[in-house]
DNA sequence: AAAGGATATGTTATCGATACCATCTGAACA
DNA sequence: TGTTCAGATGGTATCGATAACATATCCTTT
């Protein structure tokens, strides 16, 4: 028990014990078992977060804002990616219950009934975040994808733009994406612009390389289409490559912009106009917002919003 | 216990009882405590990983490599970043190793002599990746960063360049990044070459916009350079775009080449010559070898030194 | 020196699963 | 009918820490 309390911050064991007890553990290599503490203090010291993809840059900035607001307070991140589908969703918070984690940080709004039905039944405190989903499981952390994209639709038409194009992915299960194909089409019937150019290719997230060949695709269909609006902005750097491959100027001949702000668009060439989110500050808020809820204690916890920012930066691209 | 067994897989439950268990499980809601069964079974089915950077896409492909190959295996991945430093990673160990897992890997030959010890008495298999470490403390998978920036450079000699210049980051932190130097500066030396174009820019790793910098460093003092060879695409990346901003021809005025085959470096204009790396296979083997090890259950396992492929690929910027 | 309070250390039960062994049940067969 | 055996189920101890409470020790004060 001593040896316990003295492993521990902040409780009251005498210098001279505590110099012993160090110094065996120190000669025994003595690392302390956690998961037997687990057991009987009943807290686990887990956080579970779960992204669609690790690979994704902004993701990893999100994964990353969570890690680092953790890491003061002593709790452990239990990562784990989704693949954009809610089926592999699904599986994975089912296996991070086992583990019973003190929160959860899901990405978007968009579960199977039956992994609504466990974060519902886990009790313990659950942030959504990247999007406002309409029936929050409980707290959120996000923006409006819909009106971060329409944002951008706008800035746009202000320049003189009105043949809009957009491209993104085939199918709905990046939900984040199809918010923004939906903030697309919403702005561009409200400004009174031309509508259906719309290209759907790959399946979601989309790469650089569909990028470059969804452009191709939107060049042919409708040639004279003067901005090309990307899901996100691998595609549109891909579309931007490819359109200088093919001795295309932009933003002169076509304009290009992106979604998230990731680094290749600020530093390619053209630098590409593009909507800058907080992904950071995502995690980094999600966490915070979990912290508070443990840490607090509080039972019945309010559900609370939090909105993170965005914002149009505008490059040499459009 | 019978309760217990049902929820196993391949333990012998009658269909009868296992039906009624299973509705009770899914009245309650019932999910499994694993940090319970962890303590008395003495596996927590865990696998712990570090590596320097969420953000790398490089090291983000290994983590996927993992994640997939234990996916299949029950384990799950405890994943944490060093942030390029060993103190990190010390503190990142001891942290995870109190979860108990069942085996760890690490990115790199470089730690502290305490971690190098906390990994001795842990008594679980260790993989080191990404390098081929000179004292391994276990298993090893991956490849001489030293040999891999030598073929680069010899190839690049092949094809006429003789002005070789160099950019890396300012500290030896990034232990990859020392040694792709070193093969550099060796294999500029073997080939007879002028020597000492070595440009450092940046804390490690170093980015896209210090990439532009330091090729800006670079022509300011060695303006008759033919050929930059970067540490990673992301620099090679800033370097070619910075080139493109002054009106340089690449590679007709200068020649860039990177490291690692970002996803960036490929669909660029013009793509960036570079060397592919199995990032992914790195963390699948390391998975693989751990899980051989973990179910073999062997208590003293053959060291393996496992080597993985790269390549030097030839684009547009050399 | 005795009393009292604060601080330090010790004891025991417990968390929730599984290992291990014991018991039970039912079918097959002599 | 009794015996045997495999398969199903049940009972108990245990993993290694901590919560909660009990006791010991030390210091202060009068």
């Amino acid at each position: 028990m001593t040896v316990s309390r003295a492993l521990k911050e902040g409780s009251r064991v005498s210098k001279a014990t505590r110099e012993k007890i160090m110094a065996a553990v120190n000669e025994l290599g003595y690392v302390l078992d956690q998961s037997a503490g687990t057991l009987s203090s009943r807290k686990t010291g887990f956080v579970a977060a779960m992204v669609p993809s690790l690979n994704n840059s902004n993701f990893a900035d999100t994964a990353r804002g969570i890690t680092d607001e953790l890491e003061s307070t002593g709790l452990q991140l239990l990562l784990g990616y989704t693949d954009y589908t809610v089926e592999k969703e699904e599986r994975l918070i089912e296996a991070m219950l086992r583990r019973r984690p003190e929160g959860i940080i899901v990405t978007g709004g968009a579960h199977t009934e039956r992994a609504r039905r466990l974060l519902d039944n886990a009790g313990i405190p659950v942030v959504e975040t990247w999007e406002l989903p309409s029936k929050p499981i409980d707290q959120v952390v996000g923006f409006s994808n819909e009106e971060a994209m329409g944002l951008l639709v706008k800035t746009l038409a202000r320049k003189g733009y009105r043949k809009f194009g957009y491209i993104g992915g085939t199918t709905s299960r990046d939900t984040r994406g199809s918010q923004r194909r939906e903030g697309f089409v919403r702005a561009i019937e409200d400004l009174g612009l031309p509508t259906g150019r719309l290209v759907s290719f790959g399946v979601p997230p989309i790469s650089i390389e569909q990028g470059g060949q969804a452009v191709v695709s939107m060049l042919e269909r409708w040639p004279d289409t003067e901005a090309v609006l990307c899901v996100s902005d691998l595609s549109a750097f891909g579309a931007l490559m490819e359109c200088k491959r093919r001795g295309m100027r932009v933003p002169q001949d076509i304009a290009i912009a992106g979604f998230g702000d990731y680094e290749v668009a600020a530093f390619c060439h053209p630098g590409i106009t593009t909507v800058n989110v907080d992904c950071y500050g995502i995690g980094q808020q999600a966490a915070r917002r979990l912290i508070q809820i443990i840490r607090g204690g509080e039972k019945k916890h309010e559900q609370e919003i939090i909105l993170t920012g965005y914002r149009v930066v505008e490059r040499e691209s459009t």
